[in-house]
RNA sequence: GGCCUCGUGGCGGAGUGGUUACGCAGCGGACUGCAAAUCCGUGCACCCCGGUUCGAUUCCGGGCGAGGCCUCCA
């Protein structure tokens, strides 16, 4: 710095929280770039919560793509299809069914809701989106390796890992560095009841035994199922490696889940590393509070684009840093519609052009969104001042963030399903408007403009540049 | 109790040891018969107390306040 020499890294940085810094990404093999981001248990409608993850996610990739080039990334993301959650909605929607069929059942309507649901907030598909269920025998052979490194143990029909097994080169533990907490300090704030067959409280459950109208798989321990934590593990072991780069999630996810996986990934493969980098977005507060379903301000993604367009929810979840806690507020979401509104007015029908360096550049500061989509603001008063190349460089940089993605038309087409009037009806309104006009009767003119204003329909007066003349258009009012 | 994050103008929300963030709303102006839209311009800020410093919103310490995790959870 005060040498003045520039800086000697000029790429992609992010907030690791296995160091709790902001590190330089450099990728294990950029001809193969990795990341692993835990993905939904398929029993419910997903909620705006977990659209934050998806979209900040999704725009990471976008990145990822662009500096590496779009066939050199491989993003995972899992579906979770064996949970005792499932099970149990599973029972309560269809009681007369045997349980494993009405799993089915439940699990593939809620992964096809959730598909529908990414699609519609603008994410790309994942490299590969693999269900825990297809993975089964990864997850016995991770177990099996564990027990006989010495990692886990059989306890009634149970396995379980033993965190005090997992020792560092100097005899310390090493379970809690993720969370940076001690056992002693996870044992002094735990509220639940230990299971009598744990060698420590800490230890979690790697496989479970099943009863016979649950869903089970044969293994070396009878038949049973996988504990949560050893899904992402085989499946990001399976598609990414023993080691690769980013693991994301959701805060919540620090602890226990992601300290769990490190745990059985590190031992298994007998690795120092599980990802290099993890990343863990902030969590959602509905119009100030914690959403939650006791207080019934639970709200699904689903029920939010009844109302809003897909584009102003990614917007408005970007509009703040990932890491922060984000409010979700009406008002934002009107807000965040408006400024679609001007950039969409402004951009036209531009194609993408070259990149705004202000707007990469931002998001390789870790993935600072507010700041990127500070320079697109920027852009779109260049392009309406009519600056060369800025429509095209605001099209291109609102798509890094899977923005301005559709034509203007296509958004104002979504508008008009609001609208009864058809065409020609409204032209001859204007018509109508227009002749009060010519006739001086303002009072007519403006009455009709009020009626189909309380219809709708906002007119505006717009003079011809070259004749002067005055041509009346219309729009959906927003 | 332990661990962690945060406290910026009316609202949302970046950033920085000394210089305009940005957006929304507001206000003034241009344009308009009047509007709408658009364009131009503009007011408003850095929780409190110490410390370091020539200088702190920015660094350090303390306080107060908000939120999260420690239990299924994005």
């Amino acid at each position: 710095m005060s040498d003045g020499s520039p800086p000697a890294f000029k790429g992609l940085r992010l907030n690791n929280t296995l160091t709790r810094k902001k590190e330089d990404f450099v990728p294990i093999d950029p001809a193969n770039v990795r990341i692993y981001v835990c993905g939904p248990t398929v029993y419910d409608f997903a909620h705006i919560g977990n659209a934050r993850p998806l979209i900040v996610f999704d725009v990471l990739f976008r990145l990822l793509r662009d500096l590496y080039g779009a066939d050199h990334v491989n993003y995972v993301r899992n579906v979770t299809d064996v949970d005792d959650k499932i099970n149990a909605r599973a029972a309560e929607e269809y009681p007369d069914l045997p349980l494993n069929e009405a799993i089915r059942k439940v699990t593939d309507e809620t992964e096809r809701q959730f598909h529908e649901d990414v699609a519609a907030l603008g994410c790309l598909p994942p490299t590969h989106e693999p269900r825990a269920t297809e993975h089964i025998p990864g997850m016995t052979k991770m177990i099996g390796e564990l027990i006989a490194k010495g990692y886990a143990y059989v306890a009634e029909g149970h396995v379980l890992f033993d965190v005090r097994s997992w020792k560092a080169a100097d005899g310390s533990l090493e379970y809690g560095h993720l969370a940076n907490r001690s056992l002693e300090d996870m044992i002094a704030g735990s509220r639940v009841e230990v299971e009598p067959y744990k060698r420590d409280p800490m230890d979690f459950v790697l496989w479970k035994p099943s009863n016979p109208d649950e869903p089970g798989w044969p293994s070396a321990w009878g038949v049973g199922r996988p504990g949560w934590h050893i899904e992402c593990s085989a499946m990001a072991g399976h598609y990414l490696g023993d080691v690769f780069d980013i693991h994301g999630g959701g805060v919540d996810l620090v602890f226990p889940h992601h300290e769990n996986e490190i745990a059985q990934s590190r031992c298994a493969h007998g690795t120092d590393l599980m990802a290099k980098y993890w990343l863990h977005n902030g969590h959602l507060q509905v119009e100030g509070e914690k959403m939650s379903k006791s207080l019934g301000n639970f709200v699904t993604i689903r029920e939010v684009l009844k109302d809003w367009s897909g584009e102003a929810v990614r917007l408005n979840m970007l509009r703040s840093h990932y890491h922060q806690p984000l409010d979700w507020t009406i008002a934002g979401l009107k807000q965040s519609e408006s400024v679609l509104d001007s950039w969409y007015d402004a951009v036209g029908d531009a194609e993408g052009g070259l990149f705004c360096a202000d707007v990469t550049g931002a998001l390789e500061d870790d993935l600072n969104t507010p700041r990127a989509i500070a320079a697109l603001h920027e852009l779109r008063k260049a392009a309406s001042r009519g600056a060369a190349g800025a429509k095209a460089s605001l099209r291109a940089g609102a798509n890094m963030l899977g923005l301005l993605t559709a034509t203007a038309d296509e958004r104002y087409a979504s508008l008009r399903v609001s609208v009864t009037l058809d065409d020609n009806t409204i032209a001859s309104w204007i018509a109508a408007r227009s002749a009060a006009r010519g006739a001086k009767d303002f009072a007519e003119a403006d009455r009709l403009r009020a009626e189909l204003e309380a219809m709708g329909i906002q007119l505006m007066d717009r003079k011809d540049p070259a004749t002067g003349e005055v041509r009346t258009e219309w729009e959906v009012k927003r």
